[in-house]
RNA sequence: GCCGCGGUAGUAUAGCCCGGCCCAGUAUGCGGGCCUUUCGAGCCCGUGACCCGGGUUCAAAUCCCGGCCGCGGCACCA
C-alpha cells in the first residue's frame, strides 16, 4: 500500500480505494499456501525479487542554510583564559570545515575583553592556536579583541547618536529597576548628554560600576538579562591589568557587544556555536537592528561530553592547583583538553571524525570513550608498529639444544620490515606472569617452549603443533638488552601505573610515537631515557 | 520559578521541514563464527530504538494537543 502510492503520489486522492483493493487482495492471497504463493511469484513476477541496490551512505555535514560558495565566512572566537578541549573544537572544526566545504573563510579571534573576572592566560592564546594547527584547523584571519578597542568605541558613539543606547548612572538600582520592568532616569536624557557621559566614563571619571553604556532593548522584555544589556562597562585595569594591553583601557565592552560589532565587520556570514549562545543572539540581534546591518546566520548545537573526562576550563584548573603533583599539567591524559587528548594518543583526524558525526544537531550529545577510541584505531591500527612489551614480568632461562632465530614483522601490513631475535641456551627472558601459567606457550615469531619451574624448555618451531594445541603466542621480551617500561594508564581520575620490559626495538622510537603493545594496547611513547614511558591511548 | 531548546538501540547519528518506498538505515558496543604467528585489524552472522498518552488521517518516528524527562539561559562572564 505504502509502496503503491510512494511510486504513484498521483494516485493520492484515490488512496481510501486503493486501500480497500488492497486488503482484498491481501485476503485472496493470505488464502494460498506459502509455497504457492512462493511459486506464482517466481514464475510471474520474478522481476520484484530483484534486490534494488542500496543506495549509498552519505558521509559528512549537512548543507550550510543560506551558503553561497566561496562566500562563507565562519569564525571561532574562543577566551583565551585556558587552553581548549574537545567541546570548544567543536564550533572550531565546524567552522573551519564548513568554510572549506564552501571554499570560504575561517577567522580565528581571540575574546579577552574582560581582565577581571575572565583574565586572559598570556601563554594560551599560543597555546590555543597550537592545538588548532594540531587539530587541523586552517584560519586566514587572526584578531585580538583587546587590540580593536577603538572600534568599539567608535561603535558605541554611533548607536548613542542613533538613540539605541545610554549611559546609566544608577549603578546597582538598575539592576531592581529593570527587574520590575523600569529603568533609570538616565535612559531618558538626551543624546548630546549621553554622548558626554560616555566620553567622561573613557577619561576615567567614573570608578568600576558607577557607570554603564547600556542598549536600549525592551525593558519589559519576558527574559529579564535582555532588558537593556550592558554594552560597555568600567573595569580598573590599574587593579586588574590587562596582560596584552595593560592599564591603556578603563572602559570596556561586554561580550555581546564586542561579538555584534566583530561578527559584522569581519563580514562573518555564518555563526557556528553552542546553544548557550541562544540568548546572546538575541541580545545581539538589537545591534544589528540599531546599525541596519543584515545579521549573519546564526546556529546553535548542544554542549558535548565525552564519557569519563573531565572538561570543564575552571575545574581543570583547580585540580591542578590544589592537587600539585597529582596531574602532569593541562595535557594529563585524563583531562578532556585537546592537549591532553593529544598526550593520550588520540589523533586529530579521529576527533574531527567524531565531530563531524555528531554533527549540528542542537541537542546535546554524550561522546562514549569507545566510540572515539574506536574511530582513533581504525586510524592507529595502520600505522602503528607493533613492539612487545611485558607487563608483570617474570624471568625465566631459556633451556634448548642450540639457539633459536626468529623474525618478527613491525607491522603484519608490512611482513618486509622486521628484526630479528635470537634465543640462546641459558638466555633469560622475561613473559608475563599470567602467561607463565599456562604451561605450555608459543613465543611469537620463535616457537614453542614449556614452562617448567623457571625454565623455558623448547618444545619445537612448529607453527601447526601450536594451532593444533591452541597454544597463547604470546609477547616477550630478551632480558640482555631489555628496555625497562612504565605505561600510564588513565583510568578516572586515576593513572594506573604498569610497570615492565619491552624488547630491545623499543629503543629505535622517539617521544610522540605510536605503537601498539602486542596484546597490550595502543600506546604513546612519552619520554625517553634510560627507561621508557608510555601512555596507554586505548585497546 | 521564569524564558528557550530537545527527547530514535548502551553510545552517536540518518529519517522529521514536504505523513506512505521505515515491521526504521549507519557506525560503535555486545554475542557468535571465519581468517590470522597479538586478546589487534579485516570479513560474515546475530543482538538491540522511534519517551508516554490522546487526536488528525485510509496511513504517523514524521502533523496537532497534553504529560514526563533532559539540557541551556536568567551577569557590569565569554
Amino acid at each position: 500500500m505504502g509502496k503503491v502510492l510512494a511510486d504513484r503520489p498521483d494516485l493520492k486522492p484515490k488512496a481510501r480505494e486503493i486501500a480497500k483493493l488492497a486488503s482484498e487482495i491481501v485476503s485472496e492471497v493470505n488464502k494460498l499456501s506459502l509455497d504457492e504463493q512462493r511459486r506464482i511469484l517466481e514464475e510471474e513476477y520474478a522481476w520484484l525479487l530483484q534486490e534494488k541496490p542500496k543506495k549509498e551512505e552519505k558521509k559528512g555535514l549537512p548543507p550550510l542554510p543560506n551558503a553561497r560558495p566561496g562566500q562563507v565566512v565562519t569564525r571561532f572566537a574562543p577566551n583565551p583564559d585556558f587552553v581548549i578541549h574537545l567541546g570548544n573544537a567543536r564550533p572550531a572544526i565546524l567552522s573551519d570545515e564548513y568554510a572549506k566545504m564552501y571554499r570560504g573563510k575561517m577567522i580565528l579571534r581571540f575574546e579577552d575583553t574582560d581582565p577581571r573576572t575572565k583574565k586572559p592566560m598570556k601563554e594560551a592564546y599560543d597555546l590555543i592556536k597550537e592545538d588548532l594547527k594540531w587539530l587541523g584547523v586552517v584560519w586566514h584571519e587572526e584578531h585580538i579583541q583587546s587590540l580593536r578597542m577603538p572600534i568599539y568605541y567608535d561603535i558605541a558613539r554611533e548607536i548613542i547618536r542613533r538613540g539605541c543606547a545610554y549611559v546609566d548612572l544608577c549603578g546597582e538600582k538598575s539592576r531592581e529597576l529593570l527587574r520590575a520592568g523600569k529603568y533609570c532616569e538616565t535612559r531618558d536624557k538626551p543624546v548630546e548628554w549621553q554622548l558626554e557621559q560616555f566620553e567622561k566614563m573613557i577619561n576615567r571619571e567614573y570608578g568600576e560600576g558607577e557607570a554603564v553604556l547600556r542598549m536600549k532593548t525592551d525593558p519589559r522584555h519576558p527574559n529579564p538579562s535582555v532588558r537593556d544589556w550592558v554594552a560597555m562597562r568600567i573595569i580598573d585595569t590599574e587593579k586588574h591589568p590587562h596582560p596584552i594591553v595593560g592599564s591603556k583601557y578603563w572602559v570596556w565592552p561586554t561580550y555581546n557587544f564586542a561579538v555584534s560589532v566583530d561578527d559584522h565587520l569581519m563580514g562573518v556570514t555564518h555563526v557556528l556555536r553552542g546553544k548557550e549562545h541562544q540568548v546572546n543572539t538575541e541580545k545581539q540581534l538589537y545591534v544589528y537592528r540599531c546599525m541596519g546591518w543584515e545579521p549573519p546566520t546564526f546556529i546553535h548545537f548542544g554542549r558535548l561530553k565525552l564519557e569519563g573526562f573531565i572538561m570543564s576550563k575552571s575545574y581543570i584548573r583547580r585540580l591542578i592547583e590544589e592537587n600539585p603533583g597529582r596531574f602532569l599539567g593541562y595535557d594529563d591524559p585524563r583531562f578532556g583538553t585537546i592537549a591532553g587528548l593529544r598526550r593520550r594518543g588520540i589523533l586529530p583526524e579521529a576527533i574531527r571524525e567524531v565531530i563531524i558525526s555528531v554533527g549540528i544537531k542542537p541537542g546535546d550529545a554524550k561522546i562514549s570513550w569507545s566510540n572515539l577510541a574506536a574511530v582513533n584505531r581504525k586510524l592507529l591500527d595502520p600505522i602503528a608498529d607493533r613492539i612487545m612489551f611485558v607487563s608483570e614480568p617474570v624471568l625465566l632461562r631459556v633451556e634448548s639444544p642450540s639457539c633459536i632465530e626468529g623474525e618478527i614483522p613491525y607491522h603484519p601490513d608490512r611482513p618486509e620490515r622486521k628484526r630479528r631475535i635470537r634465543l640462546c641456551p641459558g638466555d633469560k627472558v622475561y613473559i608475563t606472569k599470567s602467561d607463565a601459567e599456562r604451561g605450555e606457550v608459543r613465543l611469537m615469531g620463535m616457537g614453542n617452549f614449556r614452562v617448567e619451574n623457571d625454565k623455558l624448555v623448547f618444545v619445537n618451531e612448529s607453527l601447526e603443533y601450536a594451532r593444533a594445541r591452541k597454544l597463547p603466542i604470546i609477547q616477550f621480551a630478551p632480558a640482555r638488552d631489555a628496555v625497562r617500561t612504565e605505561v600510564l594508564v588513565p583510568e578516572g581520575l586515576e593513572l594506573k601505573k604498569v610497570g615492565g620490559y619491552a624488547e630491545a626495538a623499543l629503543r629505535e622510537y622517539g617521544v610522540d610515537s605510536r605503537l601498539q603493545f602486542v596484546r597490550f594496547g595502543f600506546v604513546r611513547i612519552d619520554s625517553v631515557s634510560d627507561s621508557v614511558i608510555a601512555i596507554f591511548t586505548h585497546e
